[in-house]
DNA sequence: AAGTGGTCTAGACCACCCC
DNA sequence: GGGTGGTCTAGACCACTTC
């Protein structure tokens, strides 16, 4: 048989897990650079970099753009189905949030858009674009898309805090019932750069729509989160 | 500014793209060698690749390992929260769907076992694995795994077929909750090859434990899905 | 046996981040 | 300005799939 030869590839990926462990790094530490890891391990930077992007993969390290590799911090647990507001999410797993307002536009609703809404496409829609932070490190951005005839006004009010609270509190809409999916797609120029991310990295796309107590959809979402940053975690009981 | 730089990297992407519009390669057919391609577009295998990988990230074309690139068809539409069998759930696709028996073992759980279980290490567990087609594609690898005691005589069943079936009709267990996490990592050696991946690249890994009408956890299961294979959508109401 | 993708070498230039 | 990761070249050998 033996057919388990051990490949440079994968020896290589052991010696910087043995690295990572030895050297007791930090999460969110930074690795040494590819030139100095490969010739640590006698190798060239593109073999070096193959195994930099398998731990990748099993999510032990992440990258920011053209600064670097870092060790993974715990992920963030998150359940779309809940009806927490990040801040409190992140502060119930003793964590540090922040959001930042990054762009609002007032503009017809695109293809994908209006899909998820059920609607015509041209239905203005506000279009609010932020960034939440974790511990300071962006790992999280969203588009929120609400039609704009339901939501009069709504520009003029502080939109770095919760949404879901200002839609209870001022218009009186209280989600009901949603739906959401959960795709891989490659990071647009926007939120790559928002991420600290390559252009066409990987990210955790989730689309979602609310409805109203009376079936009516008023708003839908787009999160794109770094991989690395988050765990997906669902319960049929809890709400 | 002018920071749009066209690097030849997105160039070949869209002219790759060009050449699936083109040649109307229909889903699962199979791309031309990376070695015809990169002497189509006069670049080396190593850029061509990096192209592939990209357009693998945003879910255009697949790879099987060793036998080359081939265009993505649709995805299965899943919602992990359903009870609905993976054969019904594939037909009500209009895809044809299929269960490979892989092996059977009876064993003492292991770490990641016992902890979504709730249970010693040690209880002992019957773990089926089984192999799930799409359309004659692998594209799900499953784990379940019993707790033992519950399900006497069990092996003695067929058990390509339903299970959450077999779970009503021979025991009265029923579901009636389930709590399950979705995460991305690299694949094991089995799940690569059983997946035709390549050993480490990623599957969508869906982790998820069933409780029965008492609230009593009968059993947990492993899910690991080729990502370019799945769209997971989720609706709070609809069960 | 022929051809494929997987792995690997030994360099290079560039845009960008950080100091 | 020095160093980083991102991109790119022009080859090579091997294990495996397919015929």
């Amino acid at each position: 048989m033996e057919k388990n030869k051990t490949t440079q590839l994968s020896s290589i990926k052991e010696s910087l897990i043995e690295l990572l462990n030895n050297r007791d790094l930090q999460p969110s530490q930074k690795l040494p650079s590819e030139r100095a890891l490969s010739l640590l391990f006698s190798t060239t930077r593109i073999t070096l970099k193959e195994a930099l992007l398998a731990l990748e993969i099993e999510g032990i390290i992440y990258r920011e753009d053209r600064r670097g590799w870092f060790v993974c911090p715990v992920r963030l647990i998150y359940n779309p189905l809940s009806r927490c507001h990040f801040n409190q999410l992140v502060s119930d797993q003793q964590r540090s949030g922040k959001t930042q307002l990054l762009a609002v536009r007032t503009q017809p609703a695109d293809a994908q858009q209006s899909k998820l809404l059920e609607l015509d496409k041209n239905t203005q829609l506000h279009c609010i674009e932020r960034l939440r932070y974790v511990d300071n490190r962006p790992v999280l951005y969203v588009q929120n898309c609400l039609i704009s005839a339901l939501f009069p006004a709504i520009l003029a009010q502080d939109l770095s805090q919760s949404l879901t609270l200002l839609y209870q509190q001022e218009y009186g809409y209280q989600t009901s019932r949603s739906r959401f999916d959960v795709t891989l797609c490659g990071a647009s120029k926007e939120v790559a750069s928002a991420l600290h991310l390559a252009p066409g990295q990987q990210v955790l796309k989730i689309g979602r729509v609310n409805y109203q107590q009376q079936g009516i959809i008023i708003d839908c979402e787009f999160e794109y989160w770094r991989p690395d940053a988050v765990l997906i975690a669902i319960d049929s009981h809890a709400g």
